[in-house]
DNA sequence: GCTAATTTGTACGTATGTATC
DNA sequence: TGATACATACGTACAAATTAG
């Protein structure tokens, strides 16, 4: 029988169920998903609050008296679903999920959608390289293949934490000074302001989802097992020409989409 | 050393790693993710074909001179991306993804949407229930809260293969005789012709995704561990009064979206 | 900068439960 | 009903990342 002391708290303890009790060395049916429902419950409940550090997976297979694969299959699936963050040499700690809505619309606007919501809209420019346009990639922003663009890769912070993570191609030809002028403001269409840009449109979006790659995972900051949504869109000048091409991945836990047709509010 | 003999095939047979050989007992680090590697090479080339049964999880264990786990681990992530359907006490087969583009857009019609893609898209009406609207349904359809509504549950198919799966609601006041017309025809357009409305519009669309629960999983058919697309949508008459509001479950192994603001072809 | 302790990650073995055929 | 095959569980050992000293 485990030691479920009031020291023990935040966590609440779970009895093992009646056959374990009965048969110590009987085979017990779907304990992790027990113990998972009590630490999410333990989660949703405040118990455990946001930041905390969760006891080590040896501490809590004692506690609830299982194994510690057990365990770590509740705590797997905790993470999964962006309750837990579990982190190699350090420890499992309990996950933040403010939920950003982010508005796709004709006149589709990073920072003034990160504004609207009242989180603060940095980013992390990290590069921008001077490539030969792919078939792909020409086609989108109407070039010939091999054609020169750059690639400019960011990753987006909302009030500090990664939501999303993308390369964006213009061509080269009509933004020569582009990483230079990129550089030296954080907005896009800052930028697009000194090439006398005063206005652009969303040409056309596609999304779909699927579970993260390693290393997006990594620039998120999310757990693996946590999905992705991933969004390719072409911005384009008022007549229609084609401006940007971008393919951005957003962190599933943290964005959720709304889409108009019609303009909103400056 | 494993097996690998020409009657072995289609599966092909990486050998266990060096140190595997060097020293029997050694640890092996990220074996899943070699044999993962190796079974998605297979799956990608061709020699292992959609609909195939794989061997079972000890004789992929000898093959690959691992334990039965760490099969268990490569498979259960080859299946988490889609690539295996794994059934108890049947075995595991690869899978097909046939990815369907759905567009969104200011006239959105599940029907047109399918056929245009060359596909047959029937329907499974699972129910009609007359129920209180709840207040989230209610504001959305312009009701007070705990008036009538029909909530319609419904499973899509594309080609027979399950893509969705929600629940539509309707003011049952305006709509008194729908479960009777709605189970005589397969499409929700044709019913609305019926009430006299020979147009509609799509008013607002939110998206996000997460992972499936365990009953979206079953009904869509697909691994646990796959996302979904949420969608919540309210379509609306041409003067912009609510019609319906909806929440569907997208399969995100088989769908992808595309959101347009122009108007498309008939 | 290095070492030791802590904590999660991967791997093996083995036994039993449960769904399918 | 029995055989097959996947699901869950326990135990154990060692690797790798982090942190504390």
């Amino acid at each position: 029988m485990p030691d479920c002391h009031p020291r023990d708290m935040p966590l609440s303890c779970p009895e093992p169920s009646q056959k374990f009790i009965r048969m110590n060395r009987e085979m017990i049916r779907d304990r992790w998903r027990e113990i998972r429902a009590a630490i999410e419950q333990d989660i949703m409940d405040g118990v455990l609050e946001p930041g905390a550090k969760l006891p080590t997976e040896p501490a809590l297979a004692e506690r609830y008296g299982a194994g510690r694969h057990t365990i770590r299959r509740a705590m797997a699936e905790l993470a999964k679903d962006g309750y837990l963050s579990v982190e190699q040499g350090r420890g499992t700690f309990v996950q933040q999920r403010p939920m950003l809505e982010y508005t796709i619309g004709p006149r589709t606007r990073l920072r003034r959608n990160m504004n609207a919501l009242g989180v603060s809209a940095a980013g992390e420019l990290q590069g921008i390289d001077r490539v030969e346009a792919s078939g792909r990639v020409a086609g989108q922003l109407g070039l010939a293949p091999g054609a020169p663009v750059f690639a400019t890769r960011r990753l987006s912070l909302a009030d500090g934490v990664p939501v999303s993570s993308g390369v964006i191609y213009h061509d080269a030809l009509r933004f020569p000074d582009l990483p230079e002028r990129r550089r030296a403001m954080d907005s896009l269409t800052a930028v697009y302001e000194t090439y006398g840009i005063t206005d652009y449109l969303r040409g056309s979006t596609r999304m779909h989802a699927r579970n993260a790659r390693a290393a997006e995972a990594r620039a998120l900051r999310q757990h693996p097992d946590m999905p992705v949504i991933v969004v390719v869109a072409v911005d384009t000048y008022p007549d229609g020409t084609p401006l940007s091409f971008s393919k951005v991945i957003w962190s599933a836990a943290r964005v959720k989409f709304r889409i108009t047709t019609e303009e909103e509010g400056p």
